[in-house]
DNA sequence: ACAAAAGTGTTATCACTACACCCATGC
DNA sequence: GCATGGGTGTAGTGATAACACTTTTGT
């Protein structure tokens, strides 16, 4: 194989946001780093990109070795390529971020990496450009969400309405009229309604809900599911 | 320094998708590749990246090659690292997408590097992957243009509506209603009226108007310009 | 006077927000 | 029977889309 003469290879790296939900809170799992520089500090999931493997791939490689899973929600997010953003060598990072149901794949997390969640607003101080990511994954799970449902990556299967309430207001960090939330949530035909009820939060109990993937994937639907001009400052 | 020891260093380049307005086509602006291989093909303009700059830079510095500019619009797309997608060598492509007005510039363009201006319809077969990078610009620039007003950056200075009106026409790919245009974009209080007509496209004039900068940065708005459902099946 | 593009208003419909009470159940 | 969270309805307001004619001016 021809190769370019005289040009300047650089170390590509990848680094996973990865967000999680519990019915609760919205949380971000970042790890203690192995190796030096600056070992033992906390740090987003990465690793470098190997020759045999495109940049998903790598991204999904990772995701497998710290969480055990495959088939979880993966976005490219952006590439940070400052010149000092890895002391040691340059290094280049394509950032993607994952979404997952925390309560799904708690057991899976690997050990190996001392890993934790953190809620969004307890996350410690991250290496490198790490924070920046972070900052920059926010804002684009808040403008992809305000346009297309990918939200419901972040529940289970089978979810109520309530927990997909809190979970908008997690992510936009106010809080939704419920009547309101549910009546556009129902228009937009997206949820199928289950006859079993969840009653681990309240006496009640509240309906199970499943995501209508057919429609999901069919209808690009702008959802507009928060008042306008709240927690829409997109930045 | 130190380094990470027997990591795989890959080649990165640049590769620019640059989206130009005349005042009534959206076009495209791309050249003959000058080295092998497929040398003679139609292509991005595009570089490696440099040891001493950042991707931003790269960036820049291929399109002040091309078009003698500095200080245009540019914003990183996404990261092209599929393994065979440069068959002289694994290389991956940082694509940014760039917008500039066709007039203010046209005599800059580097002759250089046979470069040339496409109607979004009629743009050649590229090479590699920059099929796929285009396809991926336009929808993020209907994706971005529905929200913020990004589109100014086509135009010059001073611009009529009917120009404005037209370049969203072409940017969706569809039909606006000018009273309700008009309206819309009157409300949002971005523009800023002269007193000079342009009469260069009828005999009537149309009342150049201004960019309102302050307003522009300031509020962050939904602008909303075209009818819900129309043109904006942003995939 | 006529051709060609610019500019202007109204109405009916729909979507949104704000708001307060009843329901079902476990204890 | 009461506390807890789940679920429902309405009215007023504002935004939207659909629609056709008048204005200006160069030729």
């Amino acid at each position: 194989m021809a190769k370019y003469a005289s040009q300047n290879p650089i170390l590509v790296a990848v680094d996973c946001i990865i967000f999680g939900y519990d019915g609760e809170k919205l949380k971000l799992l970042v790890i203690k780093r192995a190796i030096e520089p600056i070992k033992d500090h906390w740090s987003l999931m990465g690793g470098f990109v190997h020759a045999d493997e495109n940049l998903d791939g790598a991204a999904k490689r990772i995701l497998l070795e710290l969480t055990g899973l495959h088939d979880l929600y993966l976005e490219q997010l952006k590439t940070y390529g400052e010149l000092s953003r890895d002391p040691i060598e340059r290094t280049i990072s394509v950032a993607y971020f994952a979404l997952i149901d925390i309560n799904k794949y708690s057991t899976q997390i690997n050990d190996r990496f001392h890993a934790e969640w953190f809620e969004l607003k307890a996350v410690p101080t991250l290496i490198f450009d790490h924070d920046l990511m972070v900052k920059d994954a926010i804002n684009k799970l808040r403008y992809r969400a305000a346009l297309e449902p990918i939200l419901f990556e972040l529940l289970p299967k089978k979810f109520t309405i309530p927990q997909l309430q809190v979970l908008y207001e997690e992510v936009y960090d106010t809080l939704v009229d419920n009547r309101n939330f549910i009546r556009k949530i129902s228009a937009s035909g997206l949820l199928i309604k289950q006859s079993q009820k969840d009653k681990s939060a309240s006496k009640k109990g509240a309906f199970y809900f499943k995501l209508d993937k057919a429609k999901h994937k069919a209808q690009f639907q702008f959802l507009n599911l928060l008042p306008k001009n709240k927690g829409t400052e997109l930045q």
